[in-house]
DNA sequence: TTTTATTTTTAGCCTTACCTAAATCTTGAA
DNA sequence: TTCAAGATTTAGGTAAGGCTAAAAATAAAA
């Protein structure tokens, strides 16, 4: 059964903000996330339920079925793999790369998917450290904190951030922070919430606790 | 000014049919090229008259104007740089790449075809044999004639096919014609117009008229 | 247990891009 | 010059995806 772009774009809002199915979601939720109206998801609800990628009740909120999560998983892999392409292939930044993935991720071609992954060697991390489901759906995730939640003298290396905007990959840039570096927390200011971090062992770094929340730590 | 995908493929077929702004169009040709009806067409003239893409005047056909020709070709270019990609880079078969191009080519991102176009090595045509217009538009095109109206004892190299479709490349494919083959006409039947010709000066073939005038020839 | 605030859904409208059927224009044949 | 065939456009309708405003249901507070 093939979905529309708005059909898949909404699967892929409720799955995330569902974190992968576990937690219910609102329409006001999904409204927000998709930058709509309230009204224009509850209809869009009625007819993902028509085509049972979720199970709606009426006022009761819903649940993505194992079909929908099958559906999100293959954009958010298409998506994912695209990304990997741009940076890797066609020399984007990091920051330039969503954009044209949302649209790119609508692309139809088992094919074509097929091949991409074959040809970037089949990665299985994004640009921004997100993990690319297999074609089976099968996503290899690791456990990751929030560097706000950290303690001081605690280390790690960064392997993802929440955030993909373009504003915050450019301010991670100009401060030196990148996917891989190895971070150790120097200072934290209770007060606020911000940080003092060493990064590389050579480089020390201020960040608020907005930042701080929006950078993924593998723990060490 | 921005078109959407209905309004992009409507241009180019325009462009198409129009032989690049020199011939009339019909509303009848358009809806032939497109399957789709001639009422919906009529339709699309008006708002591609609106915005200025087209000269149109009602029952008296349509003119595509500068700005339109732009329009095509940007959308050409695009189409056949991803067919290029496909078959270098994603080794797709030349059968195998118009449906995905078709989709492709209206992925908006200026820098996505550059960087796309150089990392192809700004190729000059398609896996068809087709032209690619540069950046500003402009097509460097050979002369080019159909082999169906070539004279027995001519010799030439193929350069192009007119039909794209997967079951006339996988003919082709399978009798040993290609893009750059170099062919002499052995013989022609007056009767039917099929031709038997010498590829490669090791090999004869026979074919119809009806394939060899989607073959096209660069005359030596 | 009411009443109120909040969330969600429905009703009614809009735009794009299709469709069929009916009306209208152009043109070639008589 | 007239008229019918053929081409084209208009009228009216559908489906997807949006919107605002109004109605209805749920959840929270009194
Ligand atoms: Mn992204
Ligand atoms: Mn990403
Ligand atoms: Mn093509
Ligand atoms: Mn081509």
């Amino acid at each position: 059964m093939e979905l529309t772009t708005a059909e898949e774009n909404y699967l892929k809002a409720i799955y995330h903000l569902s974190d992968g199915g576990k937690k219910s979601v609102s329409t006001n939720d999904i409204a927000a996330e998709m930058n709509t109206k309230a009204a224009s998801v509850s209809d869009m609800l009625r007819k993902l339920g028509e085509k049972e990628v979720i199970e709606y009740r009426k006022y009761y909120g819903l649940q993505i079925t194992e079909s929908g999560k099958r559906h999100a998983l293959q954009t958010i892999r298409k998506h994912r793999l695209w990304e990997v392409f741009l940076v890797e292939k066609l020399n984007f930044a990091w920051d330039e790369v969503h954009e044209v993935a949302e649209q790119l991720e609508h692309i139809h071609s088992p094919l074509l998917i097929q091949r991409l992954d074959s040809y970037l060697n089949y990665p299985k991390f994004d640009p921004h450290g997100d993990p690319i489901p297999d074609e089976f759906g099968d996503v290899r995730s690791r456990p990751r904190v929030q560097l706000n939640e950290m303690e001081v003298d605690q280390t790690g290396q960064i392997v993802a951030v929440k955030d993909s905007s373009a504003a915050f990959l450019r301010y991670l840039d100009k401060v030196g922070a990148y996917i891989g570096a190895r971070i150790k927390i120097l200072d934290k200011v209770e007060f606020d919430g911000s940080l003092e971090i060493l990064v590389d062992q050579k480089k020390t770094l201020f960040m608020s606790k907005e930042v701080a929340c929006n950078i993924l730590v593998l723990q060490s």
